[in-house]
DNA sequence: GCTTTGGGTGTACGGATGTTCACCGAATCT
DNA sequence: AGATTCGGTGAACATCCGTACACCCAAAGC
């Protein structure tokens, strides 16, 4: 192998720029395949490397150290994150319950499909290095702000104090990471998870019953 | 050092068996301590064993590998788990206002005099080894499961089906354990702590509110 | 009191790790 | 067409890792 992994075998033109995007991401994807079962601190550069199929010190032609790759992980999973939100929002469902059935769904719907992002944000969340864990808390803090915001866009919220809405949003944030924990060691379609969802759904409806008789107590 | 670690400097007669049991201890305190940075998938032999202060090869006369103290760690913290419980039901607060309160008091109470324990396990539950992270998921079920089991003598649940007992009983597990990984974070008796602590008050009214509504709609 | 036991020691090894350095050759620039 | 850029290579290093081995000596057992 004389050009090394990205070596394409004799697509056309292939410019330089694209070479590097395309090891680039060869690394990004053997770093969340190994980070399944390993955390990220306990990766080691040259374990990517082999993974990748280039030598170790080509490394350092896309990343300063393991932690930049943390960083970019996180924020690549990050945006699957956003990509979450805006499809939740993008439901039209009218009432609550079909609101929850919808979020649900699409939540199931995008660890499906990208579950080793939700796998990896699951394990570094607590266990990642500072920088990786900060930036965590600050997305999942923002989506929280989001859905507060959405909240009180909806009917029945008209009169909530910002104290108030908060508290419900973290609440369901909070069920809605634990859900997303749980599908992440779920296998697709199982009976597993169907029950998963079937309990995400019904404690989110208990929650949103405490929501709606919170204020004349 | 000629015995090693463990020579009291002139205590009096000291078997042989305090003196393992106490070497012993020293090593789970001292991975306990690397453990508050580094995932125990991340931590060398060498490292503890330096930490402790005895070779290398010593650790192996008491652990069989560092997934084994994982083992021994993960039992422990547990045992620090059932305490909790055990606390949380010694209350004998009769509302339900009253039974969040001391409940949210108790675990404030043993995050802070278990702090290590507690960091240990939200640590380890998603990026632990498979063995501890089975552990910790069949310990964290064990308590919904007597939490369900306790909500069942409260009054206002007697006609509650068995499903729906275990729907509230893992809400509140998981608010409890969510708020557990916020304490761990958060400085005693610091501002940060109240906040958290009167969210945590305040989302498990909620949910209690919701519990009660919950069967007549 | 002599033997056994067992938690400690120090040395030594083969292998993996992070990082340096000089080099190469094709894509890119002029 | 010639010079430059830059993502790759491969060798070399000092350090850390887990583990095997032989040994030591005080407590425990006879």
């Amino acid at each position: 192998m004389s050009t090394g992994y990205a070596a394409g075998v004799s697509t056309p033109p292939l410019t330089r720029a694209e070479q590097k995007e395309r090891t680039r991401r060869a690394i990004l994807d053997a770093a969340l395949d190994l980070c399944e079962e390993t955390p990220l601190a306990a990766l080691s550069l040259r374990q990517v490397a082999k993974a990748v199929g280039i030598v170790p010190t080509a490394f350092y032609r896309h990343f300063a150290s393991i932690d930049d790759l943390g960083l970019a992980l996180v924020e690549e999973s990050l945006a699957t994150l956003r990509a979450l939100l805006r499809d939740v929002r993008r439901g039209d469902a009218r009432t609550y319950s079909a609101i929850i059935d919808s979020s649900v769904e699409v939540l199931v719907d995008h660890v499906r499909r990208q579950r080793r992002h939700f796998a990896f944000i699951a394990r570094e969340r607590m266990a990642g290095p500072p920088g990786v864990r900060d930036a965590i808390a600050t997305g999942i803090g923002l989506f929280e702000r989001e859905l507060a915001s959405d909240l009180s866009a909806l009917p029945g919220t008209e009169d909530w104090a910002e104290d108030d809405l908060h508290l419900l949003s973290d609440l369901i944030v909070s069920a809605m990471v634990t859900t997303a924990e749980r599908l992440v060691d779920t296998a697709s379609r199982s009976p597993e998870e169907a029950g998963v969802t079937a309990t995400a759904r019904a404690q989110l409806r208990m929650t949103l019953v405490g929501a709606a008789h919170w204020h004349h107590r």
